[in-house]
DNA sequence: AACTAAAAAGACTATATGTATCCTTTTAGG
DNA sequence: CCTAAAAGGATACATATAGTCTTTTTAGTT
């Protein structure tokens, strides 16, 4: 139960590791994709779900490829999850408008909402920069 | 991300509804489903589950039924749900042994751990009595 | 013993989601 | 204009989800 899927594993790895770049060192994908060992095509289509938000900068043609949108201690690990998975959702009652007309009186509806809250509060308490393995 | 499976949802309005009768009280699978609006045939799977690892007794033939298999403070959210849904497993990489081999060095395994930690100790910190609608 | 009520067990179906791959198009530099 | 690289779109396959249906077992009733 509640696990993250293949992409959102995959888009970890593959934005940590532009994290532990040097800050202006365009990457290029297929390079990404050997170094954390994920299926360039499918980390194709992430990178390009961080490019659209602005999570990654992204250059066409020659010479191209990627490079941090912004800089590793401001980007959470719960922006990179969201951005690939979605919003975390234990419950689909967590969603606002509610999508269940018991939520009203229902007692567990406030133990998923708590729930969220602390998933959400664990990853948004880690920064790319912590997940490097860069000492500095 | 993270969702709860219908299953689940199932699972956890159908035993807390038992929850909420008296303690003695044999009740009917056709009528628990109604009660909670679940698909009966779906919900004597579940059923079934709890009746395997003792959370519900089940009695068969005329006179037949449900009771809960212990005290409503004595279940937790989180037996309910693992009962049905499996342990929380929010990455791979949570179980043991490691299913990564990258995590012996991942700083991003240890998040998840927390992560995990973080759900199982709020599911596990609701009973089932705290979750029924009776005052007493 | 026969009948009936009810859960258990197993097989089956349909749909949705996840996990990719491939091909074509756009963009940019040399 | 040729080549490098990302963007976009279509497609394929596997697995998981959500549920139904039928048959079997068990237990009480008449
Ligand atoms: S927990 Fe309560 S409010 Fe949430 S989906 Fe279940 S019944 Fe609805
Ligand atoms: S978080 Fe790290 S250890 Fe866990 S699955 Fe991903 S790479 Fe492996």
């Amino acid at each position: 139960m509640m696990e993250l899927t293949r992409k959102g594993e995959y888009a970890i790895r593959g934005i940590v590791y532009l994290a532990g770049k040097p800050i202006d060192k365009v990457c290029l994908l297929s390079d990404i994709a050997a170094a954390v060992d994920v299926p360039p095509t499918f980390l194709a289509k992430i990178f390009q779900q961080f490019s659209k938000i602005g999570l990654v900068k992204s250059f066409r043609g020659t010479g191209g490829g990627f490079l941090l949108g912004r800089a590793p201690e401001n980007i959470t690990l719960l922006e990179v999850v969201e951005a690939v998975e979605g919003p975390i959702i234990p419950n689909r009652c967590v969603v606002s408008p509610p999508e269940c007309e018991r939520s009203g009186f229902c007692k567990v509806h406030p133990v998923w909402k708590r729930v969220q809250g602390e998933v959400r509060s664990v990853l948004a308490g880690v920064t790319l920069k912590e997940l490097t393995n860069k000492e500095h």
